[in-house]
DNA sequence: ATATGAGTGTGACGATTCGTCAGATTCTCA
DNA sequence: TGAGAATCTGACGAATCGTCACACTCATAT
């Protein structure tokens, strides 16, 4: 209790006068040294795991730092904000799709087109498998007008929407799709499904759809809209 | 600061002792009257506008008290937690759709078949644009398991999930839809791009798709869907 | 009137989390 | 080995959470 008169003056003492500038030691824009990053890297995928384990709401940064065996502080010294280290993820994420898209910008053409559509939706449903609990809080994020989160995933469903909408466009050229439909919005429908069907996966095997059978139906949806064939 | 020591004494004082059961006079089951219903409905509503706001990980029950001009342990009277309510909200949302699962139901035939899929979309829209905020937060606590939001979410999709998995097996029926579609894997799908697309419209329109444009192809894609026509 | 009690609301509290420092600790290398 | 850079954290004030005992309001019976 006595201690707190000495205290309120300490901050104003002769003491901490001296040193003008106290050096605000904390990482200014200096590149990280190779214990800093493993840190940081371990801060990060704790957090991925924290928000696979239990809801958004429940997120403490204290259980991130717990789990990587330091404390908060030191989680605030690489990310301004969780939301930070969320957005963070979810960047490293897109990077996975690469691959994705290389399959799908080759043309979908002849009696394999339907092959082509199956291994899209087969491997996108296994690309969100392995990150659903990032994804749905970039999702959300992006949802509720946070720019940041809007233009990564933007940057990571774009490409995709595109193809398809190519595609579409040239099935709309040989009189396979109807003019009335705008490519772009089909093709962003058609990633909007998917992702959701990703997303909620789980519901539909409660009702007997199982993975394979979700896949099929899918692909045929998207290669119906897509190529104007059944 | 003497105060300090008389706090510490008195939750031991022998007047405490006196009433072994203090009575818990907060709601019990009883019934609420009238202006408990109010104040309630306030909060509810003082919830949803809240969560239009700003972004759910900002979300202060004092906020949402503030805002209604009372205290935080009103809120918490009426609600054991801020999901709670935003779950109660959820549910009453649902019964929005009722009259629009009378429209799903009505066969989709001859050459107005289009028209009852433009209707369709357009009102899901229109549902989905007066309680974007609440929904999403809706299908993010489905997403992260929990049983009462998945049922809820259940609750209000399932019945046109099946509604559109019926004319599907109609149209399979027929033979103008590929058997080895799932009918209600299809109907999920086609819900899901709805609702999907429903959620990031605003997406749609900064790159040039108008409204109306996202309702006619969406509106296309799943009549050719249902029906197997173009 | 007013006393009674059910119905309704809240101040105040302990507990927990947040985000921020200043400074302690650990490492590097001259 | 020791000086300084890099890394980490104890400790703190502020804010929020969720709870409880109590204060207030109001209709009704006496």
């Amino acid at each position: 209790m006595s201690g707190q008169v000495v205290k309120n003056f300490l901050p104003y003492s002769c003491a901490s006068m001296k040193r003008a500038k106290p050096v605000p030691l904390s990482v200014g824009k200096r590149p990280l040294g190779p214990r800093a990053v493993i840190t940081r890297d371990k801060l990060l995928e704790a957090t991925a795991a924290m928000l696979e384990t239990g809801g958004l709401l429940d997120f403490k940064v204290v259980d991130v730092a717990r789990a990587v065996g330091t404390s908060p502080a030191t989680f605030y010294q690489y990310f301004a904000s969780v939301e930070d280290a969320i957005l963070e993820l979810s960047a490293k994420i897109a990077d996975g799709l690469a691959s994705l898209l290389e399959t799908m910008n080759k043309p979908w053409k002849g009696p394999k087109s339907l092959d082509h559509a199956r291994q899209f939706v087969d491997e996108y449903f296994l690309h969100y498998d392995a990150h659903r609990a990032v994804l749905r809080v970039r999702n959300l994020s992006a949802q509720e007008g946070d720019v940041r989160f809007r233009r990564v995933r933007n940057d990571a469903m774009l490409p995709f929407t595109k193809a398809l909408a190519a595609k579409i466009e040239e099935a709309q050229a040989a009189g396979r799709v109807a003019s009335e439909i705008s490519s772009f919005a089909a093709g962003g429908g058609l990633m909007a499904m998917m992702e959701r069907l990703a997303a909620f996966r789980y519901e539909f095997e409660a009702r007997g759809v199982d993975r394979a059978a979700l896949v099929e139906t899918t692909a045929r949806m998207v290669h119906q809209t897509v190529t104007g064939r059944r």
